[in-house]
DNA sequence: CATGATTTGTCCGTATGTATG
DNA sequence: GCATACATACGGACAAATCAT
């Protein structure tokens, strides 16, 4: 409380933009107010709308053109696999101001397959936890996750945690387990019959598929999942070069 | 070439900040001059020299502290397979003793698409090249890449070239512009048309489709591609946090 | 096709505030 | 307290890209 709650000029004239967006007024493609509309409305300048602009097109919400203007950019519908960080993609998005909410469609226990005894390291005898969820992005239905989850530690999650939260944050912030690793495919393949119907695509539709196992700081498999994402969904990537040494 | 050569005074003071770290005067943790400093140096102000920084802080190059200083920030991402290294396909593939062969489909120049254009920074009057290849892997057709070439390498590049190197190798042993940085999106598609014929899979399988730029080492786009991979491969990858401090 | 209005891109110079050591 | 460094903001300027007329 020492601090004021000062927010910068900026800032305010971001949240107006992306409030604009998230109510509807302003849509994919659509052209923002000009850096000169907005400076007047705010009482200040180009450089500062300017500033406000510059940070959102790094986030990917809008893209501008000289001459042109500056637009909504396309929808979230991606998750930014940053190499440079293990995050969460819903916190990459909700950096954007997505809104995330988790459909649960099962959660129940059973004993392991012989491959999930090896993703996970397990005793023969330890039975695990499935969690089938609706991942569903600012109301529309992004990706189902089946997750594949210990005992020890399945038994601790409750109602609550799965319905609002990632793993990645039931794991770190529940559990103090933070994933510091993640091992994973990516590979195209048809959705049928659950999986078409919960994702609510035609069957013989395509999904993005990616398998993973998250692993925490001394290398223990925490999680296994697998993801289907509809069609229209994408995974952004950056990969770079370490520079230093040489 | 002449008339735009123009490189904006930002982007100059941000590669020489990138040239100071690839050379090792400059490593992890280290200060950089300051605000004022650089000014001086590019006889510059402060609000420009704040500008180039604040890129780089977005990219993870840099971290900065009010009253104490802009940091070099701690390399990237270590992770010691797969994607985090900035490698072809092919390169990893090879290493597994795959034998991998091109099939050039087509190789001709064009008019870039306004899409072009933005993805590789180019003039709109400059020609662009079209290079479609099959990749063969161990006899069996693996995918097929098109690839977007500015005029200025394309026309460089020569069929002996196209037929047994990767984009990857040509760049960095023919050209001297070794890939750093790679940005790019995974989605999952259809095989339509001349696409699934190339494949020889059924119209309708699902492929998966890897769309990317390649970066220089001073951020310039080189290549621009799509390729197009069949249901039966995958990307691997692999994403690790740092340990360090905080 | 030319031209002017609009819009963003870049840059200058100045000023004040806040965090750090 | 003090100097240094970054954070935010103001106001003005010209150039380049785009688009409607």
């Amino acid at each position: 409380m020492s601090q004021q709650d000062f927010v910068p000029l900026y800032v305010r004239i971001q949240r107006y933009l992306l409030d604009e967006i998230a109510a509807g007024r302003l849509s994919e493609g659509d052209r923002t107010p000009s850096e000169p509309e907005l400076a007047s409305k705010f009482a200040t300048t180009r450089a500062t709308v300017a500033k406000a602009f510059q940070q959102l097109v790094y986030e990917g919400v809008i893209v501008r053109r000289a001459g042109s203007g500056t637009f909504v950019a396309r929808p979230a519908m991606s998750a930014p696999i940053d190499l440079s960080r293990v995050r969460s993609f819903e916190e990459q998005l909700a950096d954007r101001g997505a809104i995330i909410d988790y459909e649960v469609v099962a959660f129940d226990s059973h004993m392991p397959t012989p491959l999930e005894i090896e993703a996970l390291h397990l005793r023969k005898a330890e039975t695990v936890f499935r969690l089938d969820r609706l991942r569903v992005v600012s109301g529309e239905r992004m990706s189902l996750e089946r997750r594949v989850i210990p005992g020890e530690l399945g038994r601790r999650m409750t109602p609550i945690m799965i319905r609002t939260k990632s793993i990645h944050r039931i794991l770190d912030e529940d559990f103090g387990l933070p994933v510091l690793r993640v091992e994973g495919s990516i590979r195209a393949g048809v959705a049928k019959g659950a999986i078409a119907d919960q994702l609510a695509v035609k069957r013989g539709a395509p999904v993005l598929i990616r398998d993973y196992v998250l692993l925490s700081a001394d290398r223990r498999p925490l999680v296994r999942g697998e993801s289907f994402y509809r069609e229209d969904f994408h995974i952004d990537y950056v990969v770079q070069q370490e520079l230093r040494d040489r």
